[in-house]
DNA sequence: GTCTATACACGGATAGAC
DNA sequence: GTCTATCCGTGTATAGAC
């Protein structure tokens, strides 16, 4: 009887499913424990999606979306590049370490992707969207400390996300979080050895 | 009527449960799945596993013993740091490059088994044996050409195993393999550049 | 040991009353 | 739109003949 909108449903349906996630794993996100987890009734899930892929697949997009925002807000620029990095990384880090439930699913959505074309072009445009951004993080940081990586910035911010997405697989497993924060300072104080300074004339800060 | 001996059925039906998550993934690989593979019938299955989780167990020690073993090969020691290691991870990534579907599964089942306590034992100490090579290779690399890495071996390990991890995750979601060497050959010149050299007196070879 | 037949639970999806 | 009852396939596991 209670006339709730659909989007509405739908909404709550996908933390429904994101709750069990995280709690059982994504294996065991049926749809019978998805509408248990938003007390509907079975039949409430296909009038909402058309099927299981439907909801799977706008849950993945509104992740990847979430992420990628909130993966920007640490990343911090001063003239000091070895103080900015390991700021921006402690913050990330701290992002990251700070649900690992959170970074479980993530995980299994990514490996789950990876047999589904249609998933799989979301997970290689957040990884576009990751590259760009921290690719746009090492020019800004060059830019305001008036000095060159010596390398394409574009290979920095790949290995910048390459030791941050390895530093999280390996907290994941033996849940040391200290030892990758130790891990990624020491990658912070090597990166920002690698800069070079730029003639004095052509510092644009 | 063949009385084929136990221990080699077991053997095979981990075989073919390997060949279907190679093929379909993990999920996919059901009893039904693996035996059909394997060309026995259903009923072998349980006189050869008590159950499913054995036979799952049985695979992901398998995997991670044959894993550790082939990860030690291609490391290479020389007195020159940086081309050491830039052949020590072209040996490494060619390896983990030359088969997609066997670095997919493994991503698979390191997903699945941190779910899993009796699993995911079995993943730190594929993680532990990872670091531990990791870190006596960078100890003998930096005696054998006589200089310090200035920070904790261990630390120089674990930054070498979540580069190495976090590049395989991207392979395997934008296919770019050529990248990813672009990349880790730069992490080899950054790291080589943090050695330092000992007092001459103190080198061992 | 080997295999066939089957039990039984679960999951996705739908039919059809309201 | 909303919900109950149900269909049907699939998955694990076992019973029991050979």
């Amino acid at each position: 009887m209670p006339r709730i909108p659909a989007e509405q449903r739908r909404a709550e349906l996908v933390a429904a499913a994101w709750r069990v996630m995280a709690a059982e794993g994504v294996a065991a996100a049926t749809t019978r424990a998805i509408v248990a987890e938003a007390g509907m009734p079975l039949g409430a899930f296909h009038y909402c999606f058309r099927d299981k892929a439907e909801l799977f697949h706008e849950l993945v997009r509104h992740t990847v979306t979430e992420d990628l925002a909130a993966a920007m807000a640490p990343l911090k620029v001063t003239t000091d590049v070895r103080k900015a990095l390991r700021d921006s990384l402690r913050g990330l880090w701290q992002r990251m370490t700070a649900d690992r439930d959170r970074q479980l699913v993530l995980n299994e959505l990514t490996a789950f992707s990876l047999r589904d074309p249609a998933l799989v072009e979301l997970q290689v445009w957040k990884y576009q969207q990751y590259l760009d951004g921290a690719t746009r993080y090492f020019e800004t940081l060059a830019e305001r400390a008036g000095v060159s990586w010596g390398i394409p910035t574009a290979l920095v911010g790949r290995m910048f996300v390459a030791v941050l997405g390895g530093a999280s697989d390996t907290w994941l497993v033996t849940g040391d979080s200290a030892g990758g924060w130790q891990m990624l300072r020491a990658f912070a104080t090597a990166l920002a050895a690698q800069t070079r300074p730029l003639a004095p004339g052509r510092r644009t800060a």
